[in-house]
Parts: C-alpha cells; structure tokens; sequence
DNA sequence: GAACTAATCCCTT
DNA sequence: AAGGGATTAGTTC
C-alpha cells in the first residue's frame, strides 16, 4: 500500500481534495499523527512503501496517472520524497505540495480565460466544479494567469522598444557617416561649414534621444529582469561618450531662465515620453527612417524656435529700437542677423519682414492661456478676427505628466487682416509650449516649410512663413498674468495693396501689437461675462439664456463678415471676374447657399473694399456704432434713427457690444426692422457689424432660443490705423500739434441677390452691390465732413 | 540556474 | 472581503 493510497482513502466524494474548512487536511493533528508514523515506518524500511518504484525518475507514468484521474494533483502525495517529510514538532511550517492541473484542467481555464480574464464568483465556482478543483485554486489560477499576461505584454513591448532602438541607433550611424564627408546637394563638392553645422544639430538631437531612449529601455529591462542593466554594457557604442553627452538647445547666452533641461524631466525626452508607432514591415523601414528624422527635426527646430523666442521676449537694446511713444519697439535687424542663427534659412527673395514686440497685463490665468493656445480649435476662437481657419494637423507630442510642457504640433491656419487688399496668409508652422518656470509658460510658433512642403497653400494666398513667434506668459495673482508677445513674420509684399503695405510692414495690421490688443479684449469679455450674474447694464431685462443665445448668434454673423471680407479656405466663395464696371480694388465673390441653417437660400454677393478716410479710428468708430447717426449712412434706417433694443456688454468700453437696433417704420402699416449688431473696439483696431433679423426669429433667440436656424446676411465695417506715412495730416489738439493718423476703413456687405441658389448672377446685381459700397462710404466721408 | 506555475503574503480599495 | 502585486516554493528543462 503506497501512501498515496492512503491519501486516496482520506478523499471525500465527488473527488473533492482532502480539505476542511478552507484549509489542508495535513495539517490536521489526527492526520499528521497518522503520517507520522507512517513516516517512521518508511525510514524504519520495516514499510516499504511503493514510493521508490514511482520515485524520482518516473515521471512519465505519474503524468499519465495524474491525466486520468479528476482532481488536482494536490493530494497526491506519490512523488512525496523522503527528505520532505518533515520532522515530528514541525507541523506550523507545512510543506507545499508541487503539482500541477491536468492539461484537461488548463484547457478549459484558458479557454474560459480568453473569454473573459475575468469571471465573476459564480463563473469561478461553477468551474471548480466542473474541473474538480477547489475554488481558491481557480481564483488563483485566474490570478496568476492575468499576472502572466500583464508580464508577456511589457516583455513584448520592451522587444520592440529595443528594436525601436537600434534602428535609431543604426540611423545616427549612418547620419554620422555622412557627416564625415559632407557633399553639397547642389553641386556636388565638399559642403559649407553651415551646412555641417545644421548636420551637427540634428546629430546632438539624436543623441540625446538616443540617449533618453536607451536609459528607458534600460529602466525597464532592468525592471523585467530584476537587475540593473547598464546602458553602457548593452551598447558598446564607437564613439566617446563625450559625443553623448552634447547638451540639447544649447545656449550662447547667459539667459536668466532656466533652459529645458533645467527642469525635471527624469528620464523622459523633453517632449515625455515619445514611442514612435512601432513598423514591423521591412518594406515600411524607410518610411520610418523618414519619419523619425523628420520627427527629429521638427523637434529640433522647435527647441531652437523657443530659445529664439524667449532672448527675443526678453533682450532690450540694442537687438529692440524702442519707440518714442507707447512700449512698443521694432527690431534691429542687424543685431538680429548677429545674435540669432536663422533657424528656417534665408528670406527668401522678395519677401519683407515684419517683427513686432508687445507686452500686457490679461485678465486671464496663465494655465487657462496656455490652453487655449495648444487648442487650435479655441485659439481661433480667441483670436477670431485674426484667424479665419485654424486646424491641428497633427500632435507630435501632447505634453508630459498631464501638463502642457513639451506639448507639440502642427498647424494650419490662414491669417487675415480684415481687407480684401490684403491676400490671407496662409502658414504652416510648428507650435510648442514649454513651462519656463513655475507660473511661467512660453509658447511658440515656426514655420515648417523647409521640412514638410506646404501642399494646402491657396494660389491666391499670401506666400507667408513665421520666425519663431510666440509669447511668454508670466502668472500675476488675481487672476491675471503678463504677457509678452513676439510677431515675427517673412511675407511675399507684391501680393498687398499698396494702402496697406505701411500698417502691415509696421507690424498694426497682423503684429503683436494686434494679437495682444485682442487677446485683451477678449479676455475681458469672458471675465466680464461669467462675472455678470445680474444684468444690471442692460437697457432690458434678457434672460440668462437669452443672452447666451444672442451672443452667439452675434458671434456666428461676426465671424461670416469676417469670412466675406477675405474668404478663407473655410468658406466656399468664388471670386468673380470680369464684373462689369465694377471698380478695381472691390473685391466681389458669390456663393450658392443650399440648405445652409442660419443663412438664406439663394445666391449670396459679397462685395468688399478697403479705402483710407482722413478720420482718426477712435471717431470712424465712434460715428459707425452710434445708432442716433444711423440715418446719415445706412439705407436699412429708413431715413430716421435707431432706437437701441437691448444692449449686452462684452468689455469695459462701451464700443464692446452686441446690441439689438430698431429701425423706424416708413409708415404705419409697416412693422419696424430689427437689426443685430456687434461692435468690438481695441488699441489695435475695430469693427462694427450688423444684419438684419427676422423679429419672431430674434424673439426666439432673445428668451433662449437655438440661435442655429436664424438666418442673417452680416455687413459692416472694420477700422484700423492707417500706417506711418500715410496721412502724414496733423491736426491741432489743444495747445500742442499732435500728429493724427488716418484710418483704413474696410466696408463689406453681403446681400442675397435671388432665393434661386441655381439662377445666375446677372451683372445687375453686381452694379447695385456696387453703387451700395460706393454710397455707404461717400456719405461716411461726408457726414464726417471729409473731402469726397 | 532559468523558466514556469501554484500558492501565499500583504496591501489597497 | 475581494483583488492585485510581490514573493515564495516546487518543478521541469
């Protein structure tokens, strides 16, 4: 009799495994007592047990035994060796006993497995049942099966980030050796020192991802195996590891902030953690190759961006000449040429350049900025009359640890002044947000156009790239933080009207002076609107809702007028040629408008011109948006004045808002027209515009209402300074002859020409949109007593 | 000795 | 109390 017959007579029914109360029957004093002196017995060799036959060696029939049986093995004590049995006394500290499960067993725990990792209670136990197991022993199988998973799943990925590896490591090799003996592109012979120089800065850039890269891998090798694992045992790189330790971003100045590599980033790269998707295909590999130089030099080039940007934000004279008035300055740039390597090459011929400086308090804090100018989406939206399409083309790298420092990506977007004198620039450019210090953020844009060709350029567009622009943003308490904004831009001249090429060389049109102005303006106008619990400003009460409503359908006519005057990509306007006598610088486009919810069906005219009026901006504003003088240019008027309905603050100012105006009747049997209007006002420039509104509609809207279905054609106008040397008029203030500039005054409508989309544009129509331009601005001229 | 696996300990939720 | 991570212990190759 073997002991495991023994151990077979201690089974209770149905196979179930000799155990009492959750625990092992072993440790039972009766039964350990009865092993007991069985044990003596063996070693007394007065019982042989049959243990020596079944013994160490034979294991074949024991696995044989153990696939026939149903139960688990663990109560088969036949391959019990005598040195396991423990001594008398001993009893607390239980043997275990190996086994295994059946392949029976294993089969149907892993099948259950792939179904679902995890079983609940019932699952479990309706399968220990089945497989004669006990529950615990199903639960722990579970465990250790998912345990097992999660181990061969970092296994797999810690295999492909070392194959990741060493292809990038084969890719600065040969990168190394084509340094070695560089050739020019172009000609063939020895390249320039500058060409090797650039050569240099990807390489110290690879490095350092190498370097990251390998560290990480290290980490989580040594992680997988228990150990350490030296970076410098696994790769016996050819090279001194001097050439490793090439710092990213270098500085050539002593700049009081801190660098990137400054802060904290462990071991991760300075955009995080970046896992290039792996390719397994051989046939992809040089797409990746591609891909991850390209990916390299995008990163390059944004930290040499941001280091430009931040001396630029930051240095005085004599790279600044600072204006005699206000804080504004233009750069020098012959000490820009010095200080800075020009890190997207050359200007290209023909192009001018444009940089402006700018520095302001905004009520805004500084996290909330930073996001919104990492989410194209609300980036457009904070600088709408800027922008007339934004999008994000892709995220190379969204930031580390939750925050947006390292965060980077590419945009799209077309930049607009609002005339149709000035083409839309159209840029592709890098964006990249680094946290400088605490409360202390800088956000950059690039131009890409050396790096990735710029397929989405309109024809017509302006040829436009940015140097490093951006600002620094510096948290304030209260709320506010401080903002310091540089514009720095390289554009095609020939494409703008003569009227503007001043305002836009001086930086007013699309400089920092404008991005700043506006984000301040903005920036006001949120604060001041979740601020506004009771509308104590109001001229009537509107609801909550209704005021809701109403900004945004103000938003949406604002953001049309902007899209007639300069038709951005967004929007699907076609140029009209050959129309008629219509002069040359009114720019008019038409648009079939089928189905468009909040616009009328039909063919839709968009004239617009730009001309410059004698009139300082502050009263070319102030006589548009007075509702009083409405008579003396606007037909809609009737002749009369206008009465304003409702009045919704969006700032300090009173030129900041969106009003409801009244136009009187013509005669009794006639109901008045209602027309919305938006007026927005900043050191930068303002606009005023408007659209007549259906009255039931605007009911709606005004208690609440979806705003989307409300159709409206937007016009109006949009003001800016005109540039130095312009006017050159004086005019005498006071005491003292302060110059005072002129204005360029741009003036847009939109009017539905037939409620046919299919009918054809006839040259009629042009002709009064025409002689509707050309009347509005001879009265405006007039009334403000300029000569016509 | 390394890889595998059942079981245990101990901690968190 | 359940579940998971770390660890242990027994086994196989």
């Amino acid at each position: 009799m073997s002991f495991g017959s023994l151990f077979d007579s201690a089974m209770l029914p149905y196979g179930v495994p000799a155990m009492v109360g959750g625990k092992p029957l072993f440790n039972s004093p009766a039964l350990s007592l009865a092993l007991q002196t069985n044990m003596e017995a063996q070693r007394d060799g007065s019982v042989l047990p049959v243990v020596t036959s079944v013994g160490s060696g034979d294991t074949a029939a024991r696995n044989k035994e153990d696939e026939n049986d149903c139960r688990s093995g663990s109560d088969h004590l036949d391959g019990l060796s005598s040195d396991e049995l423990e001594p008398p006394g001993n009893s607390r500290k239980r043997k275990k006993r190996y086994h295994r499960h059946t392949p029976q067993q294993i089969q149907e725990l892993e099948a259950l497995f792939k179904e679902c990792p995890h079983p609940d209670e019932k699952q479990r136990a309706e399968l220990s049942k089945r497989l004669c197991l006990e529950n615990r022993q199903v639960k722990f199988w579970f465990q250790n099966r998912r345990t097992q998973m999660k181990m061969q799943m970092e296994r797999h990925e810690n295999t492909l980030l070392r194959q990741e590896n060493d292809k990038l490591r084969a890719e600065n090799m040969s990168i190394r050796e084509a340094m070695r003996n560089p050739i020019c592109n172009h000609c063939g012979g020895p390249a320039m020192l500058g060409e090797v120089s650039l050569e240099e800065q990807h390489l110290r850039m690879e490095n350092a991802r190498l370097k990251d890269e390998l560290t990480r891998v290290c980490a989580l090798a040594g992680k997988l195996l228990g150990k350490p694992v030296s970076s410098m045992s696994t790769l016996s790189l050819p090279m001194p590891n001097s050439s490793l330790d090439l710092a990213v971003g270098t500085n050539n100045f002593a700049s009081p902030l801190p660098t990137l590599n400054d802060f904290p980033n462990n071991a991760s790269s300075p955009l995080g953690t970046v896992i290039t998707p792996t390719r397994g295909a051989a046939a992809n590999a040089m797409i990746g190759v591609d891909k991850s130089l390209e990916r390299s030099m995008l990163l390059e080039l944004a930290l040499a961006a941001m280091d430009e940007l931040v001396k630029m934000a930051q240095m005085e004279e004599p790279l600044w000449i600072p204006w005699l008035e206000g804080g504004k300055a233009t750069l020098n740039y012959e000490e820009y040429l010095r200080s800075f390597n020009r890190c997207i090459g050359v200007k290209p011929v023909g192009f001018v350049s444009e940089a402006t400086r700018e520095t302001g308090v905004v009520i805004i804090n500084s996290m909330a900025l930073v996001e919104t100018l990492m989410d194209s989406a609300r980036w457009s939206e904070m600088f709408s009359c800027v922008i007339a399409s934004a999008t994000t083309i892709e995220v190379l790298s969204s930031g580390m640890g939750g925050s947006r420092n390292g965060a980077l990506q590419l945009i799209h977007a077309e930049l607009q002044v609002l005339s149709p004198l000035v083409p839309i620039r159209d840029v592709n450019f890098l964006r990249f947000c680094k946290q400088l210090a605490e409360g202390c953020w800088a956000v950059v844009d690039v131009s890409i156009d050396g790096i990735r060709e710029n397929a989405s350029a309109l024809a017509d567009n302006m040829k436009c790239r940015r140097l490093p622009s951006g600002c620094l943003v510096q948290e304030l308490p209260n709320g506010y933080c401080k903002v310091t904004w540089v514009e720095h831009v390289e554009y095609e001249e020939v494409a703008v009207h003569q009227l503007y090429r001043p305002i836009l060389r001086s930086g007013l049109g699309l400089g920092a002076h404008r991005w700043l102005a506006t984000l301040q303006r903005q920036c006001e106008c949120l604060a001041i609107l979740m601020s506004s619990s009771s509308p104590t400003t109001d001229t009537t009460t509107i609801t909550a809702s209704g005021r809701r409503s109403m900004l945004k359908l103000a938003q949406r006519m604002t953001d049309n007028f902007c899209a007639g005057v300069c038709a951005s990509s967004a929007h699907k306007w076609s140029k009209l040629v050959g129309a008629g006598n219509v002069g040359e610088d009114v720019k008019v486009m038409t648009r079939q408008s089928v189905d468009e919810p909040g616009e009328p069906p039909g063919v839709v005219l968009s004239a617009a011109t730009s001309v410059w009026v004698p009139v300082a901006p502050q009263r070319l504003f102030d006589f548009l948006r007075d509702e009083r003088l409405r008579s003396e240019w606007d037909i809609l008027s009737n002749g009369g004045p206008m009465q304003e309905m409702a009045h919704i603050a969006k700032g300090q100012h009173h030129g900041n808002s969106v009003s409801l105006l009244r136009a009187s009747a013509v005669n009794s049997n006639q109901s008045s027209m209602l027309i919305l209007q938006e007026t927005c006002t900043d050191p930068s420039g303002s606009m005023v515009v408007y659209a007549p509104v259906d009255i039931p509609a605007m009911h709606l809207v005004m208690s609440g209402g979806d705003s989307t279905y409300v159709a409206l054609l937007p016009s109006g106008f949009a003001i800016l300074p005109d540039g130095p040397g312009i006017s050159g008029s004086t005019t005498a203030i006071g005491d003292g002859e302060t110059k005072v500039g002129g204005s360029l005054l741009t003036v847009a409508f939109q009017i539905l020409v037939n409620s046919q989309p299919t009918a054809k544009l006839t040259v009629e129509s042009v002709e009064t949109v025409n002689n509707l331009i050309s009347c509005t601005i001879q009265k405006i001229k007039a009334a403000l007593n300029c000569d016509v």
